[in-house]
DNA sequence: TCATCAAAGTGTATTTTTCACACTAAAATT
DNA sequence: AATTTTAGTGTGAAAAATACACTTTGATGA
């Protein structure tokens, strides 16, 4: 019958959490409180249990880790270098959460010092090989923002244009001129804009809108492809 | 210190590989001569070795099962339902594979009745869930080709333009206008021309061209993106 | 050798999309 | 009442995408 080897890499899983504070991109990280890399910053991660699947085991992680639940996730890639861990041979197949800053408050779990909003323009040595996977990621969401509607994942249920447009501006990190941005977004019908004003702003007060899943759908099954 | 199931997953590769025949894209597959799924086709796949990375292994059962070496390879997806594999919990990491159909004779290797090419368009039923990881690769090959020049990995060396064309066309499923086509291709300067021409055709013969991935590397440094 | 067949190769006009650009309106603050 | 700050809005020019048809060439076979 099968032969397979008698020892086996050990499976993990690791998340490069995005958030969007208003201003700048940011990552989530968490202090490590053990060794290896004892007091460094480091992504949230952990084993793949026996009884889930890779996808479980990283929404586990990020409730266990950071109080995180119920958002955006995807899988990124597995990162498998023989040496990535110096305790043993751990493959980890790493995902990317988007998750709007203002709805959550941290928590640092089990083994760990402090949870942190890091901008991602300047990270703190990460330990492990998560320089990489974040950089993958990061090359990851600038891409998939371009052609897939995931930017209102960093956004709360309601935001105003100005907001999605500095979003979009801190991703692919280049300005956007506001008339252009606006037509071409308000033209595909994606978004419903809100009977509600922002409130208490010491300038004209912008509409809220928010991101009509449900157009999206419709549109999608007739051929419609996002694109920025 | 730290803390880990006794037990782990398996962890196996499986590869999903593609070609072109100048009319269909076709996926190699394997019949196999062992339980589970005794005679039903399915992708070349094994385990991962303790000592190698999922790619390394991925190449090593390209070349073990199929008899091919040096082809574009990428990593697709990481595979991780609980039942996908009826022995015992195996976690895939699965790649994709571009391969020019003429370049290698194929063989059938190790617990493996035959190889062969199968178009996409007509698929056998397939073991475990190959299925599903043929889908999403042919997904990924769909999006890849249209923002990056990895179609050429499909074709010999030298192709002609209209071999390059069929090709985007058998990939995308929808007709390309001829000069729209080349205006646009040999627009970029990825394509150098040859001093030669097709042989013995009964037709006027075509110039072969050969893909520059020297102007295409220089070209991507200065800001070029390829887009079909 | 002449006619036939099949695909190679080539340019222009139209439509669509993208891009650049500047002022008035509104709300809070002093 | 004046100031500050951002919201909100349209047009014209440039670039890119699209639609479209005939002539050339090489082999084949009557």
């Amino acid at each position: 019958m099968y032969h397979y080897e008698y020892e086996r890499p050990a499976l993990a899983t690791d998340c490069v959490i995005f958030g969007f504070d208003g201003a700048e991109l940011k990552l989530l990280l968490l202090q490590r409180e053990k060794a290896p890399f004892r007091d460094t910053w480091a992504l949230p991660g952990g084993f793949v249990y026996m009884h889930e699947t890779t996808e479980a085991a990283a929404k586990r992680i990020l409730l266990e880790k950071a109080g995180i639940r119920n958002v955006f996730i995807e899988q990124l890639y597995t990162f498998s270098e023989i040496d990535r861990d110096p305790r043993e041979r751990i493959v980890s197949v790493a995902y990317f959460a988007l998750v709007s800053t203002t709805q959550f408050r941290l928590i640092a779990g089990r083994d760990t010092i402090q949870a942190g909003w890091h901008p991602i323009s300047a990270l703190p040595q990460l330990g492990f090989d998560h320089r990489n996977i974040v950089s993958l990621a990061v090359d990851r969401l600038r891409g998939k923002v371009r052609y897939q509607p995931v930017g209102f994942e960093l956004l709360d249920e309601k935001f105003t244009l100005s907001q999605l447009q500095a979003l979009y501006e801190a991703i692919l990190q280049n300005p956007v001129d506001k008339r252009n941005f606006r037509k071409k977004l308000l033209g595909m019908g994606l978004l419903k804009q809100l009977d509600e004003k922002e409130q208490n702003v010491p300038r004209k007060a912008a509409f809220y809108y928010s991101f009509d899943k449900k157009a999206y759908k419709e549109l999608t099954k007739k051929g419609f492809h996002f694109e920025l």
